[in-house]
DNA sequence: GGTAAGCCTTCCCCTAAGGGAAAGGTAAAG
DNA sequence: CTTTACCTTTCCCTTAGGGGAAGGCTTACC
């Protein structure tokens, strides 16, 4: 099939489908007439894959290495769990960070009057030592 | 004072703080014979604002806008405390998102054995429908 | 026969917020 | 005089594609 089908197929963009064709992420036979990329099944599955990894916050570099592992059938699993922890931990320290910047910032709304006035804790937060 | 002391000062580096200045958010004196900039007291100042805000995810862009409220000494804060909640807003709902995903990859994590064997819970999950 | 629709291709510029390196000017110290 | 430590500009690089141009193919319609 054309990209076009097998981007529908995998809910990804033809844009997006292109380009994991460029930088060599899944690579679909090629058309020696027309130049068009020929996508079979294998290659919509893998963009499947993909897809998911990446809404899992995985990288496109990750998602190579998690494609790796996914096609190679006598891989331990237990590189795919180390690849997800680590995956989860980042995602940990992203959230710790997070949930810190949100408490200071809802503390500093919640001390400010928000009226017509000049008068703003939030900027003496801001611009103080 | 030039450059270098300026992001000393501001805890920055150089190379933001010349950012800074070709986009027009910081902009100091430039000396005419070497063409050098030259920040005062003011100016460090607002670096350090901006800093500050950066360090609270503000973009640039929302930076840019504070620093117009702070500069601007008849404001009414509650401009600037409409831009903090809307930010809190914005942290609130990436950290539900980033927490639905830590649970889910945590979980699939936790189904994998993670042996030398190719059985592997999560690669199934991100290949299955 | 023309033409419009709907595919596909490559090529180039754009994003946010700078980092890194090259090539060169300036100023103080040894 | 030369080294060292500043400073300058300009260009390319990063993520993960998005947007659009310019061009080529076939199919459907008038």
């Amino acid at each position: 099939m054309q990209i076009g089908e097998a981007a529908r197929r995998a809910e990804l963009t033809v844009k997006t489908v292109r380009y994991y064709a460029n930088i060599g992420l899944v690579t679909p036979q090629q058309d020696a007439d027309t130049g068009y990329r020929l996508y079979d099944a294998a290659d919509v599955a893998k963009l499947q894959f993909v897809g998911k990894a990446r809404r899992f916050n995985f990288s496109v570099e990750e998602c190579r290495e998690l494609l790796g592992l996914y096609e190679d059938h006598n891989r331990p699993s237990r590189e795919v769990k180390a690849l997800t922890i680590k995956k989860v931990a980042e995602i940990d320290s992203r959230l710790a960070e997070l949930q810190s910047l949100r408490d200071e910032l809802s503390g500093l709304a919640a001390s400010c009057d928000g009226d017509h006035r000049a008068d703003c804790p939030i900027l003496d937060a801001l611009s103080g030592g």
